[in-house]
DNA sequence: GCAAATTAATGATTTATTCAAG
DNA sequence: CTTGAATAAATCATTAATTTGC
């Protein structure tokens, strides 16, 4: 899984699960008008807390999932960079680009996505987990090596591109973006195996374990 | 405290605008234009990017935007969540959902959807900054009044379900999860050139030039 | 009363941390 | 250890409340 591109699966299922209670309110089917009239109505929250506990309809029969792509090999979860993307985001990187937008994140994925399977979001990681990385080397180096030259922007060349943000200070502060995203919802196996359990009421807090 | 929020009501109009794009300023309502001819990104990247003729999303020339209505405010600006749908998203957020998976996002888009326009990513960024604020506030009221707790007594009573004190900090601290998502790439622009009008309580914003 | 000016909330992004696969 | 992925913290930006001057 991990993730083909499965960009249509649209929002079929909606199946309840008329099985739990959740102890809330009694939920009524609301009229779907949308009228902006003030009772609130109540809603099915239960078929909501509950996250992957669902019977995610396997098999059953058609998937709109289009994708006859290659399917990502079992345990592939993360994306696994070629060389090629590797070098051709380093050059992009190296080119001054630390954030790119929407349609730059399109276009290059469009462009990586020729040398492997490759999505959006990985292209997006990439810059962000590459340049904080960048940064705390080098905040370790100005460390270790005390002051010394301020490390001047390495920039340089190339961006013939009017637009792109690269003006301002290479990393730093803020800076206002617009990115446009939206969830493409897949459906994600991960269930690690809660499956059917039963007591869904204490499931609703996750169990914290204690993690750090 | 004082003053409650009481929200806006009655927002009678808020017809469906399924380009997102967020518009910066007030802008042409509606200039489906993506004359994007400004050069996107150049440089290097341009070697190797295929001119794709463009990122098609929207595509459909004709809205069925036929609303008699006034079209007056570009539709495109930030979601402005209704009562209903605070109300039910506080309802889920009361019953313990803390960071809603794709598929629930899904989900309560898709009913939310119902009492106005919204997008997932307004839930899921509901969700963020809800419980960021809640444990902001959490921690002010904490420190502020010291300890006090509510020491004793009736327990947390709680009816039955009680998911209980959210007020606890039984949230997990980072639980690896798996969202599957992807970027819709629209075109955006950056034109982040601010109001026309002049600048005005610049002060209101410390804008101070280095943050950390 | 109302509209500009302020202020308070809160939606949307970006950066910093953390976790875990390989 | 390296680094993709995901969450939390910080911050920016816009809108609704609220206040203020007429």
């Amino acid at each position: 899984m991990g993730s083909m591109k499965v960009h249509q699966l649209a929002r079929a299922f909606w199946e309840h699960e008329p099985s739990l209670t959740l102890g809330c309110k009694r939920l009524r089917p609301l009229a779907p008008k949308l009228a902006n009239t003030d009772s609130v109505s109540s809603f099915d929250l239960k078929s909501f807390i509950r996250p992957e506990s669902g019977p995610r309809k396997i098999g059953s029969s058609d998937e709109k999932k289009d994708s006859p792509q290659v399917e990502t090999h079992p345990g592939g979860t993360r994306w696994n960079p070629t060389q090629e993307q590797i070098g051709i985001l380093e050059m992009l990187y190296r080119g001054g680009m630390r954030t790119p937008n929407a349609q730059q994140i399109e276009q290059i994925t469009a462009q990586l996505g020729r040398y492997g399977k490759i999505e959006g979001k990985n292209v997006f990681y990439w810059f962000q987990n590459h340049k904080a990385r960048e940064r705390q080397k080098q905040k370790r180096n100005s460390l270790g090596l005390s002051h010394s030259l301020r490390t001047s922007s390495p920039i340089t060349a190339i961006s013939l591109d009017s637009r792109v943000e690269v003006e301002r200070d290479q990393d730093s502060p803020y800076k206002r973006k617009c990115r446009s995203w939206a969830f493409e919802y897949l459906d994600l196996e991960e269930s690690r195996s809660c499956r059917e359990e039963g007591d869904r009421t204490l499931e609703l807090f996750p169990l914290h374990p204690e993690g750090r």
